[in-house]
DNA sequence: TATTGACCTCAAGTTTGCTTGAGGTTTTAC
DNA sequence: GTAAAACCTCAAGCAAACTTGAGGTCAATA
């Protein structure tokens, strides 16, 4: 009888990898093209992964879901001692760098929100001040348009 | 002379609507494909826009950093009658329908931050009760993964 | 008038993050 | 021993939101 699923294992394949992280198995595949996880092969040329492989994914989902694209999880991957998955110290690292990013998304969104919440209340839809957007011929003169809302 | 860049004409052509709305031409071809905006032709077949089109330019932007996929953006403003660029009434609609998205994103980003603190602080990195993985075989018996932190 | 710059259409390409499918091998289960 | 489940590779497809390019027309100006 096999121990899938009894977690005596200390090696993986790739289903339940899938299974345990969450993942799909054409996800994990993927990651390992981009380089985000790594396996070896058994002798029938399967995947096999080392357990921590689970957190490397957890990380991975984390970062993604603070909005951190791949690239950007994999090069922070990167930084890490011969690939290591991260011990605690990487991860307050890690994380408080991708908590930056995230801080800054959420200002950026509580901002737009305000923003909005002060148009509904002064029906300014159509005024020249506007600060939602501007269709006026200031913003014409000025070469930019719907500009205060997308600063930068 | 031409009177471009002067605001005196009522009527706009792409090159002018894409300088004082700050999206490129080709955006505006393609947001018309979509149905966001809408034209007519002059004699010679180019474009020609009522100035109304920046109003609508820029509730569209507005809507897309609040995270509104274009096709939403389209719907919202297909619930207008004949199509018209919203008065007020419409837009404290529209914003607010969009921005009950934004407060959901932002409460999910925040959610999502504070865990990631408290596992800074933590150190429960190799923890079996990880908020922000789980790679222990509970997971593994669960037949899921990385739950904690996506939860539906 | 002639030249440039603005405009036109339509198809195809780009990026991100995956999924799907075809065709074939390996492992597991009975 | 054999069938089913799991795995393999590689290519192509998908969705969103655009951009780029080719090939051609229109319009403003010197």
């Amino acid at each position: 009888m096999s121990d899938r699923g009894r977690g005596t294992k200390s090696e993986l394949g790739v289903g339940e990898v899938a299974r345990r992280s969450g993942v799909a198995v054409s996800t994990l595949h993927f990651y390992e093209s981009k380089g985000l996880i790594r396996s070896w092969r058994s002798a029938g040329n399967q995947r096999r992964y080392a357990r921590d492989v689970l957190r490397r994914i957890g990380i991975i989902r984390v970062a993604q879901r603070a909005g951190v694209p791949l690239t950007k999880i994999r090069e922070s991957l990167d930084t890490l001692p011969d690939g290591r998955t991260p011990d605690r110290e990487d991860w307050a690292r890690l994380s408080a760098c991708w908590r930056d990013d995230l801080d800054r998304r959420i200002g950026e969104l509580v901002g737009l929100r305000d923003r909005l919440e002060g148009c509904i209340g002064c029906g300014c839809l159509s005024m020249k001040c506007c600060p939602l957007y501007n269709a006026d011929d200031k913003a014409g003169e000025q070469g930019v348009g719907a500009c205060y809302l997308e600063p930068r």
